[in-house]
DNA sequence: TATGAATGAGCCTTCATTCAT
DNA sequence: TATGAATGAAGGCTCATTCAT
């Protein structure tokens, strides 16, 4: 007989930690990992310092909770995409499309990840680094699926394609203000559409022909 | 008669100097700006914590020099290529090789660039933030300098093609090994290939069509 | 069964914090502010650093506290003597009594007040100005009641009077040692009647005529 | 054939070591011993380091040389005005005026004097208090010559009444401001007028009788 | 006589973490 | 489940002083 009396359930169990860990990817995002000290998070979240120690081992466990939550979840949206249906093209820019979305909907998540990875414990920094080069094969299978079959140019190696195209990605936290004029899917369908005819079969690796 | 009497003097003048800007550049990229003590990048290049405050006001102001550094060169370089004579699809693509096997060549500064940023002191950011909008202009007129002479397609603003190109290059540093097969320059080609590429004019924004 | 169930609670509930001012008020006295160190105040308390630092904000916080309590007890127990009834010159005399009994039963404090108030930041000084200044002046309009009624010479500025005096009071701290045979009460008492005689109606401003 | 030859030969020949002088007791008044750093001292002179330590063996010896000159300059003017001629009473209010104009003159002397005591070397400091005590004992003897002689009231010691005086003295440099009303010599005349009258045979030690 | 680069010890403060309650 | 006092290590920085020139 908890608090899950009243309310919805998920968010009154744990209502706690999940401010605990808002709080710390706001405050990550904003002014990175070390540059954020355990009082200000507790205090953003308002709870105490003793209660952030009951529900996370330390500090770094904090941060390894965002990054496992991110990994999940871009990993499950791009086996969503690459399972369905249709063209590879199509898939593959479905797939880009929403990667660029979503990455812009959480992108105190994006900020945190490329900029904070140095900070994990060196075996939780290996575990990231592999699940995201599944992530990372996972797309490039995709690249090299339309190559195979034609639909892409194939003089430049798909793992080379997949940096190119994610680069754009990460890079998005850098720049991306949500005050300008272009949604994420706007954005989305921009970046899918250049990479998509990037990946065009071409006549030379040299500057345009024509 | 050591090199200072006619040789390079650059070694002998302000040895000591180099040696503190190059360890603290070694070490940001390695550990992060707030993850490397003013006690490791001295011991790293042989001097007192003293002498390091006789050259500079702040561990702050080492960062503020490394950022002053990258910036003069990326500035500099690329005014060498965009204003250089030929078809502005050629300019393009110099200038695109020339930023990647650059950036490879000192691979130390771009980790460091865009993930230290928000440590830089407020004024110092914004400083450091109009320089890189500068360059990013212009990097942009050049592109949109082929989208109006119908060089390029213009479907895509042109700012958000150099935020989709720049990704790819400020990426570099996550991802590149220099014990890979491939060189900057190899790099280079590629991306400034899969570039232009996807700059050329094409039907509709959706996957490839035909 | 120790005293902070029923007896006084005042050394069982702030303990590390008493201990702290107590240590800080017996160095900054022998030392000066500046030079003693934190390192010593702890050591000499029984405490760690962070012991201090979760009581005091920093090490200014401390002498800030200092002057705080002085100046509390000062006004006080000069309201006390003030507002007391009986003649002006009486009213006075006590007061001047118990101020220098007072002073000397704390001498530290007062060692510390007068050479450390260029320490405090500045805001914190100007309060401390001010309300040294309104005890300043309620001890001025005790001399000044007595000028109007004629129990006092008038032909000394009142300020200029408590100004003179309290030069006396405050130095104290520089050649007063408990060792000798005067009492606080004692010294307090020939001072005070050096004052009160002072301040006899007199012939002329010269050395004395008669 | 030094730097003499044009200008005053005296202001010639040391001007550095007085300008670090004069530097040294402007700083040392407004900030404290501790709270001035060697480099403030020196770029107010419009010097260097090495020439600072050329003339003085330290920061301490600076402090000293100011400490020495105060009390020759102090010791000179008190023994003019006890061995001239005429009434004790007279001799004790010349001394006392002029002691507190030339305080007033050199207000910042007087400053550093009371305040920065403890941050001389202990010899150094038991040699000061010495030199002080002596000035203390002519004063003093000058008021027990006027108990002896039935001038002054007996019932106060003159120990005490040195004291008492001096106390008033030394707290000029707290309250007093050049902006004022009263010139040094003003405050001279009124303190030393309190003096004396303070000194007028009395009937009784407590508070005025009449 | 004067320079200024370099030293090295020490200072104030912050902070993640623990533990008795 | 939660508190907050206390720890202890480490961090950035200042500064009087020295010494080769």
């Amino acid at each position: 007989m908890n608090g899950s009396a009243a309310g919805t359930p998920r968010e009154k169990d744990e209502p706690v930690r999940q401010r605990l860990l808002g709080a710390a990817t706001r405050l990550f995002a904003d002014k990175g990992f070390e540059g954020t000290s355990v009082q200000e998070i507790v205090a953003a979240a308002g709870v105490t310092k003793g209660a952030m120690y009951h529900y996370f081992g330390s500090k770094d466990d904090l941060l390894r909770e965002i990054y496992a939550r991110v990994l999940r979840m871009q990993t499950e949206r791009l086996d969503r995409f690459a399972d369905a249906p249709g063209p590879v093209a199509t898939r593959v820019y479905d797939a880009a499309v929403d990667v660029i979305a979503t990455t812009i909907e959480n992108l105190d998540d994006s900020k945190i990840f490329f900029r904070s990875m140095h900070q994990l414990a060196p075996e939780t920094q290996q575990a990231v680094r592999a699940e995201r080069r599944r992530y990372h094969e996972r797309f490039r299978d995709l690249v090299a699926e339309g190559q195979r079959t034609r639909v892409f140019r194939d003089d430049v190696p798909a793992d080379l394609v997949v940096d190119f195209f994610f680069g754009s990605v990460h890079h998005l936290g850098l720049w991306y203000h949500a005050e300008g004029p272009l949604s994420g899917v706007d954005i989305g369908r921009h970046f899918a559409g250049l990479l998509l005819t990037s990946l065009r079969p071409v006549d030379g690796p040299g500057p345009a022909s024509g």
